[in-house]
RNA sequence: GCCCCCAUCGUCUAGCCUGGUAAGGACACCGCCCUUUCAAGGCGGCGGCAGCAGUUCAAAUCUGCUUGGGGGCGCCA
């Protein structure tokens, strides 16, 4: 069997959209799967809308996300001299054409025929046009497009999910190929270099689907051999369209920088429209993913993206992953979020990060979560939930409580959990009082919160020093007669 | 409007091709247990074959129609 070779080829117009990565997944899953090629391919021929940042913006998620490509990146803005090589072979052939009619005319006539309620098809107008005629248009000063002629008839081709999809050739009119700028459009060149490629196997969005006729005729025109296609179901937001801004970020790069792992997003992404069948079984490696796929397992309807297991799934991974590795990535976030400038980060930071990131990753869903919800950590002095300090920190013998509370941890050398714990019931049983008296308002002394990780493991990861001060802040603060912070709102 | 695609719990899906075991799992949600709070974990619960015909002894599975959803109809890709 020929060599499988499947490709990724996106437009560089802005970020790499999750429906985008989730294509790439399942091409480069395939290659990888039968040990065959993953091309990349940049279709940067709408130069108006195309940019370099995009470029370097859409290869640094796949990379992020571990979909190498084994050849390319190639880039269609480089291949012009070959796309109007085959152009020309069409007109040769007569199967292609010039058309001189301005976008302007074309909409004229479009909204003349469309009025009339019929379907608008381009009309041909410039089929057939005389050598003086195109002449004379020339003169004129007006710039041609090549069009594609479409015989009569019926098109055909198989879909691996579907089976076969016919279109009646009516439907489809005379499209461009290539643009009066001398650049080819998406179908032209889309189908040239997946055939000169040697692509095996196009799979794509099923948005695609009404463009694959096109492409079929392209590929008979052209005397190529047609390769395999797929038309993977779409991914929509909670509203059942398109998956958008409207929806969140809908780009790779806003999950990695919100602290998600690229594992669990390429497990999460693999998951949407795909299942290997086996129950009980939602984490899957990247090898186990390879192992396991193949297009005959994927899905035929649109795939809604789920926030909430996307979530779940990361947090699953967080737990697994290394601490270090896990630091790193907080370390971006907290730079990004002006916590701290990178010249200014001592390995006693990442120490302390690290003690941080193992008490909290069995609570967290994604690393941004700690700069957003316990900030505590990154800072010095310590916002209050209002609730919490009003019903926590609100009674009246609680500022005895943080007094004692002060007094005993102070004594404390050895400032580790058991320890703490243990003196701290101790304290509790003398007093003839629940632990839980002392617990709670120690938990909102020091972290601003009443929920958070254990209290004793929290004491010790913040330091003697914090929680002492963070003590005596708190019990200045609850003498006031008027709480100081989080003027206005709730 | 025209063309194309799709249809199993709220969501992701297994089962469908090769009709026949109480339609299974995961997320979410709800309870209970554990517990200093929150998580995590354990146990349990809720919840679905879009509808209508047809074929058949038997239909989630096959066929048709209806409805619903999505996509396309650019000198964008």
């Amino acid at each position: 069997m020929a060599e499988v070779r499947t490709r990724f080829a996106p437009s560089p117009t802005g970020f790499l959209h999750l429906g985008g990565a989730r294509t790439a997944l399942f091409n480069w899953a395939l290659a990888r799967k039968e040990k065959g090629k993953f091309i990349l391919r940049i279709e940067d021929t709408d130069v108006a809308r195309s940019t370099e940042e995009a470029v370097e913006v859409i290869l640094d998620s796949l990379k992020w996300l571990g979909l190498y490509w084994d050849e390319g990146p190639y880039f269609q803005s480089k291949r012009l001299e070959i796309y109007r090589q085959y152009a020309l072979l069409l007109q040769e052939k007569g199967l292609a054409y010039e058309c001189f009619c301005t976008p302007e005319e074309l909409e004229e006539r479009r909204q003349k025929t469309m009025a009339q309620g019929e379907n608008w098809r381009y009309d041909r107008k410039c089929w057939n046009l005389k050598e003086e005629e195109k002449e004379k248009l020339r003169q004129e000063g007006r710039k041609s497009v090549l069009r594609f002629y479409i015989p009569p008839g019926e098109t055909t081709f198989i879909d691996m999910l579907r089976g076969e999809v016919h279109f009646q050739n009516e439907e489809l009119d005379d499209f461009v190929i290539m643009k009066s700028d001398g650049m080819p459009t998406y179908n032209f060149a889309c189908v040239v270099d997946d055939a000169l490629m040697k692509i095996s196997h196009v799979i794509r969005g099923d948005d695609h689907i009404s463009n694959t006729p096109r492409q079929v005729l392209l590929y008979q025109a052209l005397g190529f051999p047609l390769p395999q296609f797929a038309h993977i179901p779409m991914i929509l937001g909670k509203d059942k369209t398109r998956l958008s801004k409207r929806h969140g970020s809908p780009s790779v790069t806003y999950y990695r920088d919100q602290g998600y792992l690229p594992e669990a997003l390429f497990n999460y992404l693999a998951r949407l429209s795909w299942a290997s069948g086996e129950e009980e079984k939602e984490i899957f490696s990247r090898e186990e993913i390879v192992e396991r796929f193949s297009i005959e397992n994927v899905t035929k309807h649109a795939a809604v993206f789920d926030l909430d297991k996307l979530n779940w799934m990361n947090s699953v991974y967080i737990r697994q992953a290394d601490n270090k590795y896990l630091c790193s990535i907080l370390e971006e976030i907290l730079v990004r979020k002006g916590r701290i400038k990178p010249e200014e980060i001592t390995s006693a930071h990442r120490e302390y990060w690290e003690k941080v990131i193992d008490l909290m990753k069995e609570r967290i869903k994604y690393l941004a979560q700690l700069e957003e919800e316990a900030s505590y950590f990154f800072t010095e002095e310590v916002e209050f939930d209002p609730p919490a300090f009003e019903q926590v920190l609100g009674g009246e013998e609680v500022e005895e409580i943080l007094k004692d509370c002060e007094e005993m941890l102070s004594q404390i050398e050895d400032f580790r959990a058991p320890i703490l714990e243990e003196a701290v019931r101790e304290m509790a049983e003398k007093r003839g009082v629940k632990a839980a008296k002392f617990i709670h308002p120690l938990r909102v002394a020091v972290s601003g919160k009443k929920v958070g990780p254990g209290l004793f493991e929290l004491l010790e990861v913040l330091g003697k020093e914090k929680v002492i001060k963070r003590i005596q802040r708190a019990k200045n603060l609850i003498k006031e007669p008027r709480f100081p912070q989080n003027s206005g709102g709730e």
